[in-house]
DNA sequence: AGCGGTCTAGAACGAGCGCTCTATTTAGGG
DNA sequence: CCCTAAATAGAGCGCTCGTTCTAGACCGCT
């Protein structure tokens, strides 16, 4: 409380209405990401933004589900940006993914295990209804698979290999992502890590 | 309405009080498995079941909780025999794993994408809580794996490498079923049940 | 100086939540 | 035949939800 130093004058940078805005979309996708879509309300949103509710209905006047939309995708865009960066570390896919792997084990380990796939909770609860959030959803989990896609194409391997192989690996880390985190333990990281650069080192053999 | 025929006779076998606390798990499963714990509401529970409030609260005191409990164990036992059976369909581990896939592949698109697995919605939002739902999610998942595990032990693997690999291929399995759902296609487990037979037949060659 | 748009602020609404409470119905042993 | 315990039935509690609405603060304009 007292707290609320109004905007702050925006003051610095090129942006017009950034600041309280972005508070928002970073709010959100954090409590999204520890509580998924329902267990999360607005008027926590806004608290944890220190907003308040008539400025997240300024900035989304399409309500909760814009505001989700908008951190899915933000957050997508953050992991993919963290993917990047780790397929880049070697010239060994495999290598480059089982370190991924230990990155994500040891970001949830020090989150207390509780900040797993931002998409994965929001997507799950969304899927009986229409809305949009599990197409952002889908959207982000495509731009993932695609990145590891693009990293084996240029490690020779064949297009569809490379395909079946990246869906593979983005849904492996998923679901070893819950699993870690259910158990409180990084092995089923590490040990998804082990075996999907495993799988990928087996094409070595045969492919290049 | 009208129907309630009381307890029905209990008429045939030995159990006692069978019958609507029964049908409230089948319920609450079902339910827990579309929508999830937050977004599954105990009225909705008890009018899907066919019972009423007053049924629910007296068979499970400890409220919706203890319901969800009961409902996720039962889940998970389901879904452990189904495993069962699929792994004995081949002696080829890799194969059976593959088989697996495609039965979770059919039972999703026949629902509409919409029932997953009964464990990761809900395990997913109880994470930050103290709450007995986790525990009984880490129960169900590591049954899973442990039937896995036998089956490679008995296919000649060394302990280590059947552990690594069992852990693998549930959390494979778990995070496939989810990109399934959300992209609404059956590829993303067939690929998986591809992929993850490949890793499992390249231990042979060294192994056995 | 005064105006209009952008943004902040929070009170208020109807709906639905989990749960508690009091009756009523059913089944079976004295 | 009645009396008790198990089971069924649903109205009502306090609470929080997402959303709407009206005001006020701040800005660059003319």
């Amino acid at each position: 409380m007292a707290q609320t130093p109004s905007t702050s004058g925006t003051g610095a940078g090129a942006g017009a209405t950034t600041g309280t805005r972005d508070r928002i979309v970073i709010a959100a996708a954090r409590l999204l990401q520890r509580q998924g879509y329902v267990g999360t309300g607005i008027k926590q949103i806004a608290k944890d933004a220190e907003a308040t509710l008539g400025s997240v209905y300024h900035f989304f006047p399409g309500g909760k589900e814009a505001v989700a939309v908008a951190a899915i995708t933000h957050s997508g865009e953050e992991f993919a940006g963290m993917l990047g960066e780790a397929l880049a570390t070697s010239d060994d896919p495999g290598a480059a993914i089982e370190a991924c792997a230990a990155e994500l084990a040891v970001g949830l380990r020090e989150s207390g295990w509780i900040e797993g796939c931002p998409v994965t909770a929001a997507a799950l609860e969304t899927l009986g209804t229409d809305s949009e959030i599990q197409r952002v959803c889908a959207a982000a989990l495509g731009s993932w698979e695609r990145l590891v896609e693009e990293k084996l194409l240029g490690s020779g391997f064949g297009a569809t290999d490379a395909r079946d192989v990246a869906t593979t690996v983005i849904s492996a880390l998923e679901g070893a992502e819950v699993t870690a985190q259910v158990n409180r333990s990084e092995e089923p990281l590490r040990a998804a890590g082990r075996q999907l650069a495993r799988l990928v080192g087996s094409y070595r053999i045969e492919a290049v």
